[in-house]
RNA sequence: GCCCAGGUAGCUCAGUUGGUAGAGCAGCGGAUUGAAAAUCCGCGUGUCGCUGGUUCGAUUCCGGCCCUGGGCA
């Protein structure tokens, strides 16, 4: 249709509730392009407002992938980058022009930056870590004494990753990635970045609207009739979940939860900013 | 009106045997390679309710006043 659209692919990114998905439509509707998602939470079927996933209607408007196509189990960045290259190139194949959208930082570094390939972690590793009620930072000492000078004793999540990549690979995490050879998918293309952005008290104040919208809507409800999740699923952590759940048993009032949530949203908003200035100096 | 308990950071509170004070939360800044809407790190001067007194020195002790909550009338 369009042979520029062939080797050209637009990146947009920015914070939560900055208005990525509008210019998203705006541009597929000008341009022929397909919108790829790159946001961590509105790949998952469950909790399509609470995540904020584009209306039906604007599904029916513009071509979109990658949204709420994944279930029960448990997703991750390399799958997410495996699947988002193959759809760059399946809408290179037809002409249309792919238009990657959405706010997970680590996404788009692994598509501009690459990841290092490690074989896949068996899940009764992965599990053992996971549950280990001791103390994480001493056991990757007794196996990885450098690598645990590296990681903060408090940062769970980070010792759990260290520990099962050795104990399944038998090489400590920071070797696999020094080994890596960093390439970008988007090699060989033109890159359009837009990072979209607003003064930060602009920005809180259209989350905090867009979580009244979403009250208004119903998440209350799709929060109630939401099927009991894995404990360590990844949906658990979307913001105003957690809020609302207790709101559901008892613990708080309506407009305590409404309230924390609103404040985890300006606190992710907040990280966001700082991954694009520290991580993406490029996007300017 | 009387009795009791309080009035300390934006909020909830701790503390100072008298030398002008510190936690959590909020807020702000930062890190970030297979859970990333995750995970982690750093940043704390505020008429210590007001006003007198004692004291070298009072937010701290004493008096009075004001305010809030509870009890008795």
């Amino acid at each position: 249709m369009n042979a520029q659209n062939q080797k050209s692919v637009v990146l947009i990114a920015g914070p939560t509730a900055s208005g990525k998905s509008s210019l998203a439509m705006e541009i597929a509707a000008a341009r022929n392009g397909v919108i790829i998602n790159a946001d961590s939470m509105q790949v998952y079927g469950a909790l399509r407002l609470l995540t904020a996933r584009p209306s039906p209607t604007d599904e029916a408007t513009a071509p979109h992938r990658l949204y709420g196509h994944v279930g029960a189990e448990n997703y991750s960045v390399a799958r997410w980058l495996s699947e988002a290259k193959s759809e760059i190139d399946s809408v290179h194949n037809i002409g249309q022009l792919p238009i990657l959208c959405g706010g997970t930082g680590l996404y788009f570094k692994s598509m501009e930056q690459g990841l290092a390939e490690l074989p896949p972690i068996p899940d009764e590793i992965r599990k053992t870590w996971r549950g280990f009620q001791g103390d994480l930072h001493a056991e990757l000492e007794l196996r990885d004494k450098v690598g645990a000078t590296l990681l903060n004793p408090a940062d769970r999540q980070r010792l759990i990753r260290a520990l099962e990549v050795l104990e399944a690979t038998s090489k400590p995490l920071r070797q696999w990635q020094a080994e890596a050879k960093s390439t970008s998918a988007l090699q060989g293309l033109i890159v359009e970045r837009r990072y979209v952005d607003l003064p930060r008290a602009e920005l809180y104040a259209r989350a905090e609207r867009r979580f009244d919208q979403m009250m208004e809507q119903g998440v209350f409800d799709e929060v109630r009739n939401l099927e009991a999740l894995a404990p360590d699923h990844p949906l658990t952590k979307a913001i105003g979940l957690r809020e609302l759940q207790a709101h559901l048993r008892g613990e708080i009032a309506l407009d305590e939860a409404v309230t924390l949530a609103k404040t985890a949203t300006r606190h992710y908003i907040k990280r966001q900013s700082t991954w694009w200035r520290g991580q993406m100096k490029d996007w300017h």
